[in-house]
RNA sequence: GCCGGUGUGGCGGAACGGUAGACGCAGCGGAUUCAAAAUCCGCCGAUGGUAACAUCGUGAGAGUUCGAUUCUCUCCACCGGCACCA
């Protein structure tokens, strides 16, 4: 008997698997194929635990589908453009090519030794010039193709470095090399046309069925679709009108202002001329671009002195006010407020002391004599002596139900007097549009999308400058546009833009001297056509039609939750981008048929602040006991997601190298279920080195058992194998790999206590095997070998389970009394339902429950329960 | 702030609306050993009880149901996303 000793199996399989090119994927007819595919990598240089988990999800399905008779495509590639290059260019004086290539080349040999089942002659990274030059092909047939345009964007500028900084760039609005506070300014640049889309994309969230629930609401709600009224409220001063969009237009008789963006052209206007609207327009500037900047943040207003009047009462003015918390990208960048039925509004409103009128109220609510209240009545009533102000201190809750909850309308001038805020919202528009001053507008929240970075490590747009001939696109046989390699990080701002000589080139249309385009594109659009290129990945065009043909879509596509709605919509938007032109069949237009969200790996995050109060972060391996290795304390943020510039990070190296991947692999999969969030502890590992040893163990003692000796309980053995292999297989088909681990450390033991012959445990031993196979595969190989298995574990047809073998011929009912469990009947499967009901009658627990009395209901559940009223 | 999710023993977690706590970790007891490690066997939600057993128990509160960890509503805590992190 041999110890067991990873090291030595899993290199010996590994290098097996390679020379025989067991995962090089291939096109055969006749076979039906699986392509299974884990969000890439962004080569950070170092494997986490969170990559380990991926990529052994993905591995079991690969292997599962290998084994089950599919071609399949599991391939592997990098993320590689990106700031944290840059980031390191600068804060150690590298080139971000050498620095993103070295991780590579590190991670891959990180990757290597774990043994997943990857197709690694199709590896390519992002950053390769052949790949996004490809890329760049791809965007002029999309230019040409009308799905891109150039338009005016709000970005963070960091007025001090005077560059365009990211959005994690900006902490608590100040820049952070600056900590100068940051401005939102606008910039021409390069979108997507996501937004022509838009319906197109809800529409296609239906069919995908594969796809978590959640993902797909989430996507519904950023898509944001909503029908609205678009009406004009006209100037006071006669000096033109206001164009307001709304998705509430039965609470116009609640309006108290109308506000509008600091980006607004009126708001431009004013701020021409008038600089104390000039100075309250930079003060609601300042701050960075996110959502969750703008509208958490304190909500600031500027009274502009203009009136509005209302449109169903020429004497009601409204005040004209600019707000921070109204975007200009959507809608008209201008709103009423209503701050009885909006939280947003009731604050503004409280804050600068403006009306708040009631429209509707709660159905519980008596308001005037019910015996008033007609319920068929339209009406239309404007009363505005009955504004209700509510004095401050009375409520600072707004009241707003859901849109389907009837209530009593108390302010209003089209519809019911009782009704949905959906059937109010529908009689408004359709009354506006009878009368003349709006009109029903579908909107969506969606934006198109904005690609251009002011950053060197990104696909360089491929566009040119003419002084003459304006934007031209380059010409294709001139891509690649490459990089530049001679770059300096020294100073902030973009290196491309003050290269001496890489931005001159002559017009690609009349030949003078022009500029390149010194904007590159978001690392999005690297990930968001990948997986096509991983079907022909060194082809001279961006993808092959067969090659597509054959193998998409990815039928399984694994990946973290935090991905579920940008990397997700923009990848089914590229898909559609690139059927429009040419580069994918129209069966690919949602190119990910299943969608699994894994959970992610999360870890303590150990901090310490520099002495210029910034924060450094500390590697687990770097703190012992909460302290630095120089015994400066850490202060210990509660665990989050894995992430490099937390540092929160372990190695799987080390747990490799003591106990090889096969445990790791096992680990990962079997301590929590795969959606969820997993944090992770080192406790886990020795138990799973300690299982894989035991099935080492318990191998070697059946290979060396008589083979002629009968035992005792072979039935048994083979019964509990088959319903074994049944659990597992459907463990692994539904994603449910910690409950499938389960059973077979369930099994394992009972083919330890087995008393069964040598026949009989072989077989057992080799199919648990070939159960482990896709989580353990070296040692699964090394069993089968062992027990001298045909061929490779990795190409052996997957076991089936034998349904006569699942069959019980008795079970075990429980009793309930009153929904409680008392007492259990042990009796035949297929025991009629009179029979059980007298049998559970006659058990005592029930008996003395009754006394004596009838039982008010007896439910019984074939197979399941029995539950007793009494 | 808005959108989405999660919450079960000391810990990770299991459970088509049907015996709550499978399986694993930790812990406790035992076997083996000169002793230890390793291995094997058993116990292991809380409270009361020698025990049989009883009562309580799936973040909090309500509801639907013969029966709720599971479905509905309200609340609390934590996590993810929020368009230039990848």
């Amino acid at each position: 008997m041999s110890t067991y000793d990873p090291a030595q199996i899993e290199a010996k399989w590994q290098n097996t698997w390679k020379q025989e090119g067991t995962f090089t994927a291939t096109r055969t007819e006749g076979k039906p194929k699986y392509y299974v595919l884990e969000m890439f990598p962004y080569p950070s240089g170092k494997l986490h635990m969170g990559h380990v988990r991926n990529y052994s999800m993905g591995d079991v399905i690969a292997r599962y589908k290998l084994a089950t008779g599919h071609n399949v495509l599991h391939p592997m590639g990098w993320d590689a453009f990106g700031m944290p290059a840059e980031n390191a260019a600068m804060a150690s004086g590298g080139h971000p090519k050498d620095w993103t290539y070295g991780n590579i080349a590190e991670m891959k040999a990180q990757m290597k030794p774990l043994g997943w089942s990857l197709d690694w002659t199709r590896e390519f990274a992002t950053c390769d010039p052949e790949y996004y030059g490809q890329q760049q092909a791809l965007f002029l047939d999309m230019l040409d193709a009308g799905l891109i345009t150039r338009k005016n964007a709000t970005v963070n500028w960091d007025p001090v470095d005077m560059t365009v900084l990211a959005n994690e760039q900006v902490i608590d609005g100040k820049g952070w090399r600056s900590g100068a506070e940051v401005e939102r300014r606008e910039l021409t640049q390069w979108f997507f046309k996501i937004s022509d889309m838009a319906d197109d994309l809800l529409a296609g969230l239906d069919g995908l069925d594969d796809w978590p629930a959640k993902v797909r609401l989430m996507q519904s709600n950023w898509i944001g679709k909503s029908r609205g009224l678009q009406m004009a409220f006209k100037r006071s001063d006669g000096a033109g009108e206001i164009e307001v969009y709304t998705t509430r237009p039965d609470t116009l008789m609640g309006a108290s202002f109308v506000g509008i963006s600091p980006d607004h052209p009126l708001a431009k206007q004013l701020e021409s001329s008038d600089p104390k609207v000039a100075a309250a327009c930079a003060e609601m500037r300042k701050g960075g671009t996110t959502a969750e900047a703008i509208e958490a943040g304190e909500k600031l207003g500027f009274d502009t002195g203009l009136t509005v009047d209302h449109p169903l009462d020429p004497n009601w003015k409204l005040p004209v006010w600019i707000a921070n918390f109204i975007l200009m990208d959507y809608g008209t960048g201008a709103i009423f407020g209503c701050p009885a039925h909006d939280q947003r509004d009731l604050d503004f409103c409280r804050k600068y002391g403006l009306p708040v009128i009631d429209t509707f109220v709660a159905l519980s609510e008596r308001v005037g004599d019910p015996a008033d209240a007609d319920p068929n009545a339209s009406k239309f009533s404007i009363q505005p002596g009955d504004l209700r102000t509510v004095p401050e201190g009375v409520t600072d809750t707004a009241f707003v139900p859901p849109k389907t909850e009837p209530v009593k309308w108390i302010n209003h001038f089209a519809g019911l007097d009782v009704a949905t805020g959906q059937e109010a919202i529908d009689a408004t528009i359709d009354f506006a549009e009878k009368a003349g001053w709006g009109k029903g507008r579908t909107q969506f929240r969606l934006r198109d999308w904005g690609l251009s970075r002011q950053r060197y490590w990104g696909c360089p747009i491929p566009v040119v400058h003419c002084p003459d001939c304006g934007v031209v696109p380059e010409k294709k046989e001139n891509l690649p546009v490459e990089l530049p390699y001679d770059v300096s990080f020294d100073i902030p701002g973009n290196p491309l833009d003050r290269h001496p000589t890489w931005r001159d080139c002559s017009c690609p249309k009349c030949g003078a001297a022009a500029q390149r385009e010194t904007d590159t594109m978001d690392t999005f659009v690297d990930s968001s056509w990948y997986y096509a290129r991983f079907t022909a990945p060194h082809a001279d065009t961006p993808t092959v039609a067969e090659d597509a043909a054959y193998w998409m879509n990815v039928d399984q596509y694994i990946g973290g939750i935090e991905h579920a709605i940008l990397h997700l919509l923009y990848s089914r938007f590229f898909a559609r981008a690139m059927h429009k032109t040419g580069h994918l069949p129209a069966s690919a237009i949602e190119p990910f048929d299943a969608l699994f969200t894994q959970g992610m790996v999360t870890h303590e995050i150990y901090k310490t602040t520099d002495d210029k109060g910034r924060a450094v972060y500390h590697l687990p391996e770097d703190v012992t006991d909460g302290k630095l290795a120089d015994g400066t304390e850490v202060e210990i943020i509660p665990s989050a997601k894995m992430s490099k510039s937390k540092k929160n990070v372990v190695d799987p190296v080390n747990i490799i190298a003591s106990f090889g991947a096969d445990t790791a692999r096992w680990f990962v999969l079997s301590d929590s279920p795969p959606e969820r969030d997993v944090e992770w502890t080192a406790s886990g590992a020795e138990a799973a080195f300690k299982h894989i040893s035991r099935v080492w163990t318990l191998s070697n003692r059946i290979a060396t058992m008589d083979q002629s000796a009968a035992g005792t309980g072979d039935q048994d053995l083979l019964k509990t194998m088959h319903k074994t292999i049944h659990d597992v297989t459907m463990g692994i088909e539904s994603f449910g790999f910690n409950a499938a681990i389960a059973k077979l450390y369930a099994f394992t033991g009972a083919l330890q206590k087995s008393k069964a012959g040598y026949a009989a445990q072989r077989e057992a031993v080799m199919t648990l095997a070939q159960l482990m196979s896709p989580m353990t595969p070296h040692l699964a190989e090394e069993i089968w070998a062992q027990h001298g298995g045909e061929g490779l574990i990795a190409t052996a047809a997957w076991p089936k389970a034998d349904p006569a073998m699942l069959v019980e011929d008795t079970v075990t009912l429980p009793i309930q009394i009153n929904g409680k469990r008392r007492s259990e009947i042990t009796v035949a499967a297929d025991l009629p339902k009179a029979e059980v009901e007298a049998l559970a009658l006659a058990d005592k627990a029930v008996v003395a429950a009754l006394d004596g009395g009838t039982p008010k209901k007896l439910i019984v559940v074939p197979g399941r329960i029995v539950n007793v009223v009494v």
